[in-house]
Parts: C-alpha cells; structure tokens; sequence
DNA sequence: GGGGGCTTGGTAATCGATTACCAATGTCCG
DNA sequence: CGGACATTGGTAATCGATTACCAAGCCCCC
C-alpha cells in the first residue's frame, strides 16, 4: 500500500516526469536513468496507482457488463466469454446482476456510470420497462446490448438469428417426419421471446406445418413440466416440441417420461441454447446451440467501434446458430451431426 | 458526459465546497442553498465521479473476485451470492477468472490490486502453485479465500466442513446398508479434494466400513464417467459410491445406466455441491449441498474485519452443510428428508 | 565562435471530489 | 454594547499519475 511514483522518483534522485517516463517508455530518458528508475521501482514494489491513471486519462480501461441473472447458465456463459474477449486487450469486467428487475437494472446502469466504465454490455430484462434507463446509459457510454434487447432499435445489440435458429429446429422434426408441432416457450416479456416465436411461426408456415397455438409460460424448468402435463391431458399429443430453452425442454421431457411417452418415437423434442445441462439430461437433447462465443466477441468488437454522440444507426448483428442432434429427435440424415459438445469443466 | 461539481456549484451560484457539503449532507448548508445546489444538480444531470472520489477517499467501494472458471455451476453461485451480499452494503463486484491457471491467477490479482479493490475474495486454483501470490495480495488489502485455499493457513478461509459432508454422505449409505463404499474424487491439486478425501477415509474408519481404494482424477463428467467404467470392469461392485462433486456423479451414473446397473438398488451414488443439474439429472441425486448463501455472507463479513497490517490469527471458517436425499441412494428413515430445491430461474 | 535544432530533465497544471482551514457573519449573554 | 462562540461559506490542498511547457545542454555546421 502507498508507494507512489513520487517515492520511485525520490529514491532513483529524478523528477517524477522522468519517472513517469523511464516506466512508460512513452518518451525517451538515458538510459542510465531508465535503469535507475526501473530498479528503484522493483525494489520498492512500485505497483502503479489505475484510480489515479483513470482519473488523469479519462479512461478506466473497465467495461460494466449487466444481465439479468448470474445463476443462469445462459448468462454465465456469455460473461465468461466476453471476460475471455476482454482479456485479449486488457479489461477488466464490471459485473452485475439485475436480478430480472428493471428497476434494479436502472440503479446498477448508475453506479457503472458513476464508475466511468469505458463501455456497458447489457442484456435488458424487461423489453419495454428497461427502455429508458438504457437509451439514457447509451448517451453516456458506448453500449452494447447482448442476447436480449430493449423496443425502438436505439442500441447496437448482438444475438442469434432467431429466425435462422426456430427454422433449423422446425425443419429438421418436419425431416424426421413430424407433422404437427407445438412451440412451449415464455410470455413475451423480452425480445427473445418474440423473436422466437415470430421464427416459429414462420418456419411452420413456410413448411407447411399445422402449428398448435403455442404454450407460453417463463423460460423454467417448472413451466416446462407443466406444459408437458397440459399437452398430455390435452388430448392427442404433437409429433414434435420445440421449445424456447433448455430449461424448458428438460421439464417437459420429465413430464412426458412420468405420463409414459417415449422420446423420440412418439415426441420429438428440440430445446435451445445448449448450455448447461443440455448434453446430460436423459435422453441427451437435440437443441440450437447458441454460439456464444461469437456473440461475445462481436459485442466487445462493437464497442470499440461506437462513438458517443457521433449519430449513427444501430446495429443489429444476429450470428447464426447451428443445430446440434443429440437423442430426443429422430435422426434421418445419413451423416449424423451428432455432436457432445460437454467440456467437463472441474468444479469446486 | 462530463458535468463535474464546479459546473453545478457555479449555476447554482455558490462555491464547490458548499456544492459538495450540499450533496452530502455532511455538514450543514442553509436549506436555501441546500434547495439551489440540488436543483443544479438534477437539472444538469450531474453524476459524482466515482474514480475522483475513489482517489481522494482512497477507497474504491470495489471488491475484487477471483474464481477458476465462470463456466462451472459451482463458482457461478458463490459468485451470484457474494455479489448479492455486496449490494447489501453499496459494494460492486470486479470479477475475474483464472482459467485454472496460477500464472493468470496471480496476473489478475496483480490488476485487482492495482485498482485498490478494496477487498480480494478468491477461490485459489492451485494448493501449491497459487500461495506465494495469494499471500503477498494479502500483505496489501484484506483477502478471504472461499471453498479452495492454499497451503500453510496464512489467509483467512471460508469453506465447507467437509468432515461432517462426508460424515453424513458416508453415514446415509451405511444406514442404507452399505458394507462397501468407495470414493471418486480429483487428485488432490487443490485442497477441497485433499480434505474431501481425508473426510471420507475418516468417515468410514469410524463407520468400520470397508472403504476400497479411491478413484481420483478430475472435478468432470467424463471423469465420472470413465470411473463407473473403471468400476463395471474391476469386479464386483461396491455398495455405494461417493463422490466429490456432482459432475463426477452424473458422469458415474451415466456409465451405471449403460452397464444396466440399477441406482439405487444396486448401487447407492451420493454427489457434492447440489448446485445445476443434481437435481434434474436422472434419477435425481443425492447430494451434499454446499450452504453457499451462507458462506458468501461469511466471506464478506470476514472481509470486514481484516484490518491489513495488523496482525492476527487466520481464521478458518467451516460451515457444516445438509445432506439432500433424493433418489440414487436408498432412503432408510421413516421421515423423508428429500427436497428439491430447483428455484427455476429464467433463461435465455 | 555562434546560432539552429535536437534531446532530455524538471516544474507545475490537470483530472474531480472532498475537506482542513480560514474568514465573515450572526447570536447570545453579561 | 462588547466579546465569546456557533454557524456557514469560500479558498486551496489533497489524492497519484501524466504531460504541456520551459529550460538547459549538446551537437553540428557554416
């Protein structure tokens, strides 16, 4: 605690300038008193001050990052990616979590303001209610919006291809011969919910499909198990489910297993996002993996390309997915595209 | 961006000082100025700077974490549960992965550091490789490790007692009948497993029951997996198997399945952590859950009562946790204890 | 030998908020 | 009415790193 390039300076007997200088290497010193000023800041364990740095450059080189939950293993991955990407240049992430509340979300939007990150990454709970909060954030700050975005387009923003993703899924049930498919997803509270729908919609259209209205909910394992009770009490059963997530799928896969159905021959179920538990239920599920990792790099590479108040007209970038064929659908392809896709990562 | 306390002292017509005292309350202003200077301020849409504040007050409001991966369920939580303890108190969180590597590990604690958090909370990767840089950071700045931590007890701990852990997951078994058990595990690079490891072989010592030699490679699935192999293959089974961490066991009760083993009658599996899938894997494990909410909570508490220089016993906190009986194990007690515990977040 | 130009070191301003210290004014009481 | 004391506002120092600006010294060439 407390060595300051002043008591580097006194102890090499040179200004701090040179000080500065001989450690930045952003202007030439002899180098005799490079070497004394260097010596003398190892020696003393001289370890640069960045409030100070940040407070004179204007810059913190520290970029806030908001979603909605850290307990959600969607989210948890896209951190860690963008963490990975901003690595690569020497950043450091500011996290938070607005526990789905937009009203916490506004409060966390402040105190990253207040801290000066250079950037936020937001993924907004609320479609409409986040709206303000983060359009105000975006005059301030360049911003990127990630996976879910807010009404009105007024914000950069990086995601899947929705429509790509749902048309991928629907396409590869009606392949293995389903005829009849119902979408189990969430209220369309957020526009991840939408846009899946819309995708949907379009792709049974476009193949033709009879689509039972959909069954929406929240994006649960709990809403997953009880749809899968409602469509079995319902009367005849679907060919196939797609459903808005994981968590989704794997609850209406345990309620199919309890009321005896068997998946893939009966049902076909397709989830999305892939993360997480996706590859280790029972049976493995065929889901749309979400490529994370570019969506990440995309967002961090966005931000840097943001100026504030040079007007400009937002981005929208959507990465297509990829499907990956686990158990739970029936494959008909020759090649299998079967992938795994489990890391194992250590724990604890 | 850019409205400071000198713009909002001069529209309103006084000196900053009383710009500041206004804003802070922190002494007295006459209510008329108090009214002016406020008004000033929202009007200009004034926001504190908080790296100048940080600068002046030489304190950040910034905790610095450092876990070995964000991937991994188990960090995630503890990570979600500090920082929900740290908004408690006005407190962000900087976050950092060291990827398991010691090198990265100390490079981060080197640039937490060098943004005066005002605390360190780290999960260690390495017992060995990690202490020399785990114990200088804590020569600048309180620091409390979490779950891991490194040899020689020089830094203060907040973690499991993993000899009532496995005193309860090894007892369970044995009251199920169990004669034989054997423990899959990590080898022990870090001390989670080394403790885990002793917790079990006392366990059975007390129990009188014949514990085969333990199966230790990694915290992962595909460890699991390869050791129920391993155990299908070498022999006649063991009654029950207890495992590190909940990877492992799905892993372990995947190759079961496959080898036509039935879990629980057969065999008996108890997991570690009770964190993600452990509940909705297949059939649902029992597990030890770590009290995870409450080792954040002591984590922070902790953190505020170092005070960095002055020296004073490390303090080794160990946190008994509950067993969760569910369904790989033989439930014996007339009154069930099985839970569930999914919260059922939102995705995506 | 002298002047232009280059190199290198030092002094002090800067970033923005807080606050120690001083000064001015008001209040109260003998 | 005068002095002691309380209250409130302002000025300037502070936190630590960076750097604009200035000055000194040196080299080189005419």
């Amino acid at each position: 605690m407390g060595v300051t390039i002043h008591d580097v300076a006194r102890a090499a007997g040179v200004s701090v300038a040179s000080a500065s200088r001989a450690l930045s290497g952003r202007r030439k010193v002899t180098p005799e008193v490079a070497e004394r000023v260097k010596r003398a800041a190892a020696e003393l364990g001289y370890r640069p001050n960045a409030v100070a740095k940040a407070l004179r450059d204007q810059t913190t080189g520290t970029i806030g990052m908001i979603v909605p939950g850290i307990g959600n293993p969607f989210f948890t991955t896209i951190v860690e990616a963008v963490e990975h990407q901003l690595q690569e240049t020497g950043r450091d992430l500011l996290l938070c979590a607005s526990l789905y509340t937009p009203e916490i979300e506004a409060r966390r939007l402040n105190t990253l303001l207040a801290r000066r990150v250079d950037g936020l990454i937001i993924s907004p709970c609320d479609f409409e209610a986040s709206a303000p909060a983060v359009l105000n954030a975006a005059r301030q700050v360049p911003l990127v919006q990630v996976d879910r975005y807010i009404e009105g387009g007024g914000a950069d923003w990086v995601g899947v291809d929705d429509d790509s993703a749902l048309a991928q899924a629907v396409d590869h049930v009606v392949a293995g011969g389903a005829r009849s498919v119902v979408f189990v997803s969430s209220r369309l509270m957020n526009s991840s919910a939408r846009l899946r729908l819309a995708g949907f919609q379009l792709a049974t259209a476009r193949a033709g499909i009879v689509s039972r209205s959909p069954l929406l909910g929240e994006f649960t394992l709990a809403w997953g198990f009880e749809a899968g009770r409602s469509l079995l009490a319902d009367g005849p059963l679907p060919d196939a489910v797609v459903c808005g997530n994981d968590e989704i799928a794997v609850g209406l896969l345990r309620a199919l297993r309890l009321g005896g159905v068997r998946v893939p021959e009966e049902v076909a179920v397709v989830g999305f996002d892939d993360v997480g538990h996706a590859a280790m239920c029972d049976p493995p599920l065929t889901t749309v993996r979400q490529p994370v990792e570019e969506m990440a790099a995309e967002a961090v590479r966005l931000l840097g390309q943001v100026r504030v108040g040079e007007p400009r007209a937002a981005q929208r970038i959507a990465i297509a997915p990829r499907l990956v064929v686990r158990e739970t659908s029936r494959l008909v392809t020759g090649g299998t595209m079967t992938g795994d896709g489990q890391e194992g990562e250590e724990t604890t």
